[in-house]
DNA sequence: GAGTGGTCTAGACCACGAG
DNA sequence: TCGTGGTCTAGACCACTCA
């Protein structure tokens, strides 16, 4: 085993995540500016701000243009329940989180038409859902859908990455493919994080009892803030869900 | 809407995209050299880093050190099959797979005590998969499982994110845990990725009909590489699994 | 306006891959 | 050995926050 050495940014980013698990830097502190800190570890600003990277990608700093950066409130990391549970809430109410709801109807086009399974220009309602500064959510309905198959409508967006077609006919198949990629511009820009930070990005389909796809969602999930959760329990008869 | 302007890195990785996009540039191709690019788009050479950095995370280039940078193969794209579904190849072998698999006896410390709910000190087998480039699997089983619990054993490890307890006795329940992170240092280099590209971190625990842990395992895979996909169905009688 | 983080430059130097 | 990408520097300049 041929002991490599780390590089500079690992090594700061180690020193101050011991820090942080010591309890010398507290939730919520701010820690001193990039530019002090660069020269206190005799390193470039660039280094010292990489060395910020990893510990924000683990939730443990978050930075805030023109204000500083602080060690992360562990408690307001959220976690999306998968699989159609709405139920979530990793621990208590962030007071940071801000609700917006923008709907709009389109044509479905490009990706939406495979997605939703839907002859191109199909109408669509869109609901751009932002609980800033958690989660982006893209949501997508057929419009033609009954009205009452919208039960929790847009406040419903409140819940973090929730579902708006809230079982009306009840889903029978959700299907969710998770991906870890950089932001595009308009998500960073919404989510108000560096176009450098990673996000979970989730495509979710659901699917009702006649095959119809009833929802389709484009979530993402800045990763400094958020992660997902999935339960699956075996059905009693070795009847496991299959792909 | 205030039409912002996009950074000069967004600039040209849709340049980039829209050329791979646009059959341009074609799947396994080498680009031309970073300096070159730079030059090219009259940026320094961080600057047109930043931009393949996007393209990588959504696995539209690869790149390799000393070689250079590559229209990604979607074909090398894996998918990880949650909820114990070990179904999965996303479509086709990919040729470059490496498979590298270390067993070591350890006893349980740290996160991994509550993680399998055993008491400090247990006595745990570890695997250490590789499957080189595509993820990297830490597998723990308690050791005094039964040996016939292990009849897939390590060279099950050869499917991607696999799974080695394969139901002796079957599991009933599986919770699995994804987060957007950047790698560790000890990641990146057995990943043989680049440390600012993110990866899908999956901690998966298995739990039998008694309610015992048979089987933490982490999960590491690099975002250029790899997705995540769940599938859940509901049960006929609203039965639907619930946290 | 003062101080902060965000983007970007124009390099230097090192590590890797292939001939 | 040569060309490549990876790490890092020492700045400049811009955007944001707050007093």
């Amino acid at each position: 085993m041929t002991e490599t050495v780390p590089s500079r940014r690992q090594n700061i980013a180690d020193d101050i995540r011991t820090q942080i698990a010591a309890g010398e830097l507290k939730a919520g502190e701010r820690l001193p500016s990039e530019t002090t800190l660069a020269s206190r570890y005799g390193v470039s600003t660039s280094t010292l701000r990489s060395a910020l990277a990893l510990l924000q990608s683990e939730g443990l700093v978050e930075k805030t243009h023109g204000k500083g950066n602080f060690v992360g409130h562990a408690s307001r990391r959220h976690t999306y329940a998968g699989g159609g549970r709405t139920q979530f809430e990793a621990s208590g109410v962030d007071p940071t989180l801000r609700v917006t709801v923008r709907t709009t109807r389109l044509q479905a086009q490009g990706h939406l038409v495979p997605l939703l399974r839907v002859p191109a220009n199909t109408e669509l309602t869109q609901f751009l859902c932002g609980t800033s500064p958690h989660s982006l959510a893209r949501i997508y309905i057929p419009s033609d859908l009954p009205p009452k198959s919208l039960p929790c409508g847009p406040p419903s967006c409140r819940a973090f990455g929730t579902r708006l077609a809230e079982h009306c006919p009840p889903p029978t198949e959700i299907r969710e493919r998770l991906t870890a990629r950089l932001p595009t511009y308009e998500e960073a820009e919404t989510l108000r994080i560096g176009s450098t930070l990673a996000v979970l990005a989730i495509t979710r389909v659901t699917i009702d009892a006649t095959g119809r796809v009833i929802e389709a969602a484009h979530l993402v999930l800045p990763s400094h803030r958020a992660d997902a959760y999935f339960i699956t329990r075996a059905a009693p008869a070795e009847n496991r869900r299959e792909g």
